[in-house]
DNA sequence: GTTGTTATACCCCGATTGGGGTATTGGTGA
DNA sequence: TCACCAATACCCCAATCGGGGTATAACAAC
């Protein structure tokens, strides 16, 4: 039997998923956490052997959970759990080590393949998600011209822009020259084919980028 | 007990809700749907007391399936099921006859009451929905100078905006003069009490009205 | 060791935005 | 009926933006 530790901040779906495993499934919820934070503790108290998490929540999203607990010295394979397909996600999940990939609208079958293959260290990714890390590879797609090309800079300058902050105030707030947050801002342009700064914030936002 | 009809483009979420009712809930899930569409000829095969409705939906969402079903007749208590404290969601679900509006990160306890209640014909809002209501009612809460009190014609502006059109496309795109969009804008950044189009678009996003 | 990328910085300039004011129409509701 | 509001439209104008070009230092990659 495979224990999971689901970590969502939707309660209800935590719950949901837990009382979705039958015997025959083979995979058992031991415990589920709303918080990221909370991770660290129940994996001392629990023996786990799949971590079942939640990419999108409020506090500590989920790459930044599975980088705490790797900080923390644990290595339990991890099934990412996501509503939306973004590039960048995968990318950032993978990085940290997430064994698998797998969208919040899969059927209960994709999800108890995906935990039996993780709970084995095979990498499990959603056919959604496999498609779009084909399409990163084979070049100029949609994936691609996407937003996984902009730097962790060009990130910021976004979240200003989308904090309704003008040129100089980003300036101000990042310590570079108004010159500076221009070309940044140009290039992001450039890259995502947009024409305005609030066309901009919405691609980001769509990807899930701020 | 009280037979359920759980329509939400999530399979994982209905099936997992689905699983979680117990004999002792007194509800059961007789069918699902990830489709608005579907739901009229389901409800033709099936008796059904309470509809669990997701609003956040792709092709036909929570809202415009609700009224779909009106239409054909049907009058079926419904709970509205959603992510997002949306002011404005919550008005569209109400002015449609939901009679209940809970969160996805309610506790199954909090479902199990919400459907009971909504069964019997009684209302039923999430305490945090409570609140909103409350202080919409109240006056100028932070609900209140959201969204709600934009017009139609305001959001279609928004949503040009977000596609990256400036003034002059957008009044190509809507056959009104510049001095119309740029009115319009003015207006808008003046309720939401923001300074810049970006940010009205992210603010607009946030707000789920684009 | 050369290429590529990122972050930094500067130049010019025309088009657009954002902020201010005002006004007419038509519909909705009191 | 009268008041209110949404949608429409116009005026002025300074500040900002978006688009073009160029460059250098630091660091990674090949």
């Amino acid at each position: 039997m495979i224990k999971v530790l689901i970590v969502d901040d939707h309660d209800l779906f935590a719950e949901g998923v837990k009382s979705m495993f039958k015997p025959d499934d083979g995979i058992t919820v031991t415990c589920h956490t709303t918080n990221g934070n909370e991770a660290p503790s129940i994996l001392e108290a629990e023996a786990v052997d799949v971590i079942l998490m939640d990419i999108d929540m409020p506090v500590l999203d989920g790459i930044a959970t599975m980088d705490l607990l790797k900080r923390k010295g644990y290595d339990i394979p991890t099934l990412m759990l996501t509503m939306h397909q973004s590039m960048r996600r995968i990318r950032g999940a993978l990085s940290k080590g997430a064994q698998g990939y797998i969208l919040k609208d899969a059927s209960k079958s994709e999800l108890v393949e995906a935990i039996h293959k993780v709970s084995q260290r095979q990498n499990y990714f959603h056919p959604k998600v496999n498609d779009m890390v084909f399409d990163y590879f084979k070049g100029k797609t949609a994936a691609k011209n996407s937003l996984q090309e902009l730097s962790e800079r060009e990130i910021e300058i976004i979240q200003c822009l989308s904090e309704g902050k003008n040129t100089k105030a980003i300036s101000e707030a990042l310590f570079i020259s108004e010159h500076t947050v221009k070309t940044h801002r140009r290039n992001i342009m450039q890259k995502l084919n947009v024409n305005t700064s609030a066309e901009l914030v919405k691609l980001a936002m769509d990807r899930e980028l701020i």
